[in-house]
DNA sequence: TTAGGGTTAG
């Protein structure tokens, strides 16, 4: 058990111990009368109920030291409060297991399928199958325990066929293996499975499930199936929770029903989760009016210490031109996350200040080591690349390329090397663009994005030569979009080659493309 | 012991 102690001591240093918490653990073991198990292991499930894993796992702690035996009742809050300690919960859990396999609970059926969830939700979906491999029993609760598990480790058809394996050997599923495995079939737009699954709803009166009317309204949402999400919303004849009104409100935002948003919102009390799904709607339809009401129940529902929410009003006013707004809901954001960073560093790039976007960036990798700090991502990158990009900032962009691969260890993608492209095509370095382009082909990790950044570079160089080679990649590619092939066409009309901008026509012909008329948008007053 | 809704890109 020291190594157990070890860790949790280690993991304090990272924050999530509290350490009066601690000490009145501490002091309750010590001090207690009847130090028997059922009374602590309440006190387990207490912790954790009251959102304190750090107690939670002092108090095991303590129990296991002071010779307490340890059974389900143990292991299952003590699963938990792991499963609730992101930087530490993983190693904690993998000492718990240990504990488990002592105490024999690890081939229990409740122990365990805490144990496969806790392997789960902290990303070893490995682990969480070998310990399904090795129950010697399971149930319904299990199963659906595994198939969660496939759906958040990103192995959604693994789900599906899972449960096609279950349906075939007859183990009998329920509302929950439903809603799971429609989440599966919304995450693969797989559009067939889940209108079989509708099916099998029905058939089993799961359908009288609010979570699984919820996640049928999901479901179609994302496959696009707006018509049948509102079937299923209005066919609903149980009262409606806020979950299901707002997976219908964001299944309009999805499918640009903003008007069907709006009037959604009107009708439902507020909350964080709608209004940060309305605003988005504002974003999109550079709504100010919408968006500063918005801000203002914010503000009077007193929700303004909800991060995502705060984030969606920064990208509102950002969206909608006013920078300046977005900066001062920016600064206001309490606990700033990775994505609060991103929107504002985007704001600034896409209002053509590139270096007060290269300002924010470097306060966000200077607060990285506070308590407070947070480290960029992928995307955040992207906003750096194409802040660098709007402002002509070349020599900083390929710094950023460096940077993130050097000292955050994220290999820049097809979309990062697009957007270097994409620059320096602009600035009319074409040699360099060419490089780039062509060590990204070298490396087959050309996507349609690459190529138009491309070509749009030869464009400005008015290099026919490179721009054949990057139309046929784009022919390679399959890509279905007619506006990449009037980009083609136009490009061998500006240089007089008739015959290339009639061959590209003919192509959109057979392949049945034609392009959507573009338009633009502005306010008045 | 298992399940449903929200924020960032080109």
């Amino acid at each position: 058990m020291q190594a157990f102690s070890s860790l949790f001591r280690r993991s304090s240093i990272h924050g999530p111990c509290k350490p009066p918490e601690c000490l009145a653990a501490q002091h309750l073991l010590g001090e207690m009368p009847h130090r028997n198990s059922t009374r602590l292991n309440a006190l387990l499930s207490a912790h954790v109920r009251d959102k304190d894993p750090s107690s939670a796992l002092l108090l095991f702690f303590q129990m296991h030291r002071h010779s307490i035996p340890l059974d389900g009742f143990s292991f299952n809050p003590v699963l938990a409060a792991c499963t609730a300690l992101p930087a530490a919960g993983s190693h904690l859990g993998r000492q718990v297991h240990a504990l488990m396999l002592k105490t024999a609970c690890a081939s229990e059926l409740i122990p365990a399928t805490s144990l496969l969830d806790m392997y789960s939700k902290c990303g070893l979906s490995g682990d969480a199958v070998a310990v399904f491999d090795e129950m010697p029993e399971r149930d319904i609760i299990t199963w659906n325990a595994l198939l969660s598990c496939f759906i958040s480790n990103g192995h959604a058809q693994r789900a599906i066929n899972t449960f096609s394996s279950m349906v075939k050997n007859r183990v009998q599923f329920t509302g929950f293996t439903v809603s799971t495995v429609l989440k599966a079939c919304a995450s693969l737009l797989s559009h067939s499975q889940g209108l079989q699954l509708h099916g099998l709803a029905v058939v089993t009166g799961c359908l009288h499930s609010l979570v699984t009317a919820t996640s049928l309204v999901d479901f179609y949402s994302s496959c696009g199936m707006v018509v049948q999400a509102i079937q299923v919303f209005t066919g609903f004849d149980c009262p409606k929770d806020s979950k299901m009104c707002n997976t219908l409100l964001s299944g309009f935002v999805q499918n640009q029903r903003y008007n069907e948003a709006f009037k959604l919102l009107g009708q439902t009390t507020p909350n964080t989760v709608g209004l940060t799904c309305a605003l988005t709607a504002c974003s999109e339809t550079l709504n100010l009016e919408y968006g500063k009401q918005i801000h203002c129940a914010v503000l009077r529902h007193d929700f303004n210490s909800e991060t995502i929410l705060c984030n969606a009003l920064v990208n509102m006013y950002a969206k909608c031109g006013e920078i300046h707004s977005a900066h001062s809901a920016f600064s206001l954001i309490e606990e700033k996350n990775v994505v609060s960073w991103t929107c504002i560093i985007d704001a600034y790039g896409r209002h053509g200040h590139g270096s007060e976007a290269l300002e924010l960036f470097k306060e966000m990798e200077s607060a990285e080591g506070s308590p407070t700090g947070v480290l960029p991502n992928a995307v955040t990158f992207l906003s750096v690349l194409s802040a660098c990009g709007h402002s002509g900032i070349i020599d900083e962009g390929r710094k950023c390329l460096n940077l993130m691969r050097d000292k955050y260890g994220i290999e820049p993608g097809p979309e990062h090397y697009a957007c270097f492209i994409d620059m320096l095509g602009k600035a009319g370095r074409i040699e360099e663009a060419w490089d780039v382009y062509s060590r990204v082909a070298g490396e087959g990790r050309l996507n349609v994005g690459v190529c138009v950044a491309m070509l749009n570079g030869c464009k400005v160089c008015m290099d026919l030569e490179r721009s054949e080679v990057v139309a046929q990649h784009l022919m390679e590619l399959g890509e279905d979009r007619a506006g990449v092939y009037i980009l083609l066409s136009n490009f061998y009309a500006a240089n007089g080659r008739w015959e290339g901008a009639e061959n590209i026509r003919k192509v959109m012909g057979y392949r049945g493309l034609s392009k959507v008329v573009g338009s633009s948008q502005i306010a008045i007053g």
